[in-house]
DNA sequence: CTGAAAGCGCTTACAG
DNA sequence: CTGAAAGCGCTTACAG
């Protein structure tokens, strides 16, 4: 840099008063230290004079306090989470908090590795969407007294701090209006079982059917991969409509409900009929497609939000919480 | 924490040898130092049966270099610009190092405070797409040789590191493409010319009109809001379609080209007619409109790349660099 | 080849 | 009310 940064001895020679003094009274602790106010005031004007800046770096080394938090998630370039990601850092902000994120790609190994880099860095707490393979590492931070909140997922058999959308209900309700609405042989598109979510939004799924006694078919829920699904969604939308027969499709998420409603776009144009598709996730970009749909908007900036306090809490805390928060998503139904 | 961490000098306490030779040994400066095979193997040995990690808090301090980057932009959760912060996580990863972020919302107030708290915080470096207000701030901290790389947008009276799209030979090359389908008379909607990035692109919409010989119109040339501009583009694209007879309509990025699409969907459909549209920046979304388009595609993981790249050169050099990167966005044609 | 020591810039008991 | 000093955990001249 090209000039130096002044530092509490500067002012302590300047000023011929101790570094303590000019330590409490810009840590506001003037009137807890007892300091007088003509000295207060003739610190503050010096030290704004003379430009001082505390350097967080000792601070952190000195306090062990970072004022950094990690955020950790599958990929920040989707929007999901760089909204999550957002909001999160609006709220740190809040608390004097920065933020350093990470991309895991849903990959054990990438996230133990973050994780690991993150504490090692002396963050002061994680907020994570969790891999699968995290669960060991993370209980064990957590039972070092490590503040950690997890989003969107979690693992049941842990306790923690938990901040996730009412993946079960939220479900149940959109396959009920789609039901209600007269579809009777409603397909499902979804990932395989490995995550809490992919648990409950399935449960909600088979909940409505039930009580509707409309039949649990295997044959119409299909499973694709997490990512380039392009192809598998677009041959099982079609199958599902060809020799399935099914008169409305519920997808796990918005982007797979984005990739079949294409298919669904062209058939109902070819076909003259108009079949809806229900899905969790909304996404402005659904109404593009011109079909009926329902789908259930998560409280995106309340899921940051919301984790980020509870964040504080825990940091500011003695003692190890764990609380679970659970956010409605909201229907919006365009079926008709 | 729990367990307290190990330092230089419990591993100095426990082998009896001092707290240099071992951090020599761990900074891998052994060969360097003249280090003993023997003592290097012995410390290391050592050093991972303890679990040993640096403190980098300790070392920052020491050091002056914090290993990580700050990276500002207008809204993280806008996918343009979380698609470039997971490209620069990409990269900075590489080099080991980490990224805090910070949205402005354009704000140069805002702008002005995440420069300053980042810098403050002894960032190593600035990745950053800057507010209107930010090019004296900016030029300060450069001229103090503060690593800075500006992305997106900069300031033209500036030398600066700078990473950009070619905003005007690209809007250039949609509007050619737009008049080679059969277009004379191609609307404009864009922002008020308060940037770089705007000032471009609508001289690329001038160029394309110059070179065929058609007429620069004012009249269909619109200024929208750089948010919450749904309302503003709506009532444009009528007037456009209703009151100026246009046959296409140029957009500034894709955002815009979605929400003015829709209208545009709408008017096909009543009319018959099969009006399309330009816009840069492209959008997976754009498609589902289904209708005519030609939008150029930024290289939006080159960008958070190469900005990365630039930026660690500008840090292990002594002299100040001046680059700027242009980088080429492609070109879809769906016009047909 | 190796050790003792200074110092990065803070905060915080300890003393008066 | 205020000062002198220790110490957070490193790195790096300096000495031998």
């Amino acid at each position: 840099m090209g000039f130096k940064k002044v530092s509490l001895k500067d002012i302590s020679k300047e000023l011929g008063v101790s570094q303590s003094l000019i330590s409490f009274v810009m840590n506001g602790k003037a009137k807890e230290m007892r300091v007088s106010d003509a000295m207060v005031e003739k610190i503050l004007k010096k030290a704004d004079e003379m430009g001082y800046k505390a350097n967080p770096m000792a601070q952190a080394l000195r306090t062990g306090k970072s004022n950094t938090i990690g955020l950790i998630v599958a990929d920040i370039s989707n929007s999901f989470y760089s909204k999550i990601a957002r909001s999160i850092e609006d709220e740190a902000t809040e608390h004097g908090y920065h933020v350093i994120f990470g991309s895991s790609d849903e990959s054990d190994k990438r996230s133990t590795e973050l994780i690991n880099l993150f504490y090692d860095k002396k963050i002061d707490g994680l907020i994570i969407s969790p891999a699968k393979g995290d669960r060991d590492n993370l209980l064990k931070l957590q039972n070092d007294g490590f503040p950690i909140v997890l989003i969107d997922r979690y693992f049941s058999e842990n306790e923690s701090n938990i901040v996730v959308a009412n993946n079960l209900s939220g479900s149940y309700e959109i396959v009920k209006r789609l039901i209600k609405n007269g579809n009777k042989k409603i397909g499902y598109i979804t990932h395989g079982t490995d995550s809490s979510v992919v648990m409950y939004r399935y449960q909600g799924y088979v909940q409505a059917l039930e009580e509707f006694e409309l039949e649990l078919n295997h044959q119409i829920i299909r499973e694709v991969s997490h990512i380039n699904n392009e192809k598998e969604i677009e041959s099982n939308v079609k199958d599902l409509i060809e020799n399935h027969n099914i008169d409305s499709i519920f997808f796990f998420n918005n982007t797979m409900a984005i990739e079949g409603g294409k298919i669904i776009r062209e058939y109902n144009k070819l076909s003259g009929r108009n079949l809806g598709i229900g899905c969790f996730d909304s996404s402005r970009y659904l109404e593009l497609l011109d079909i009926p749909y329902v789908s259930a908007v998560q409280q995106v900036e309340k899921l940051g939000e919301v984790s980020m306090r509870l964040l504080m809490r825990q940091i500011n805390s003695v003692s190890q919480l764990n609380e679970k928060k659970v956010l409605t998503a909201r229907l919006i139904d365009k079926l008709n």
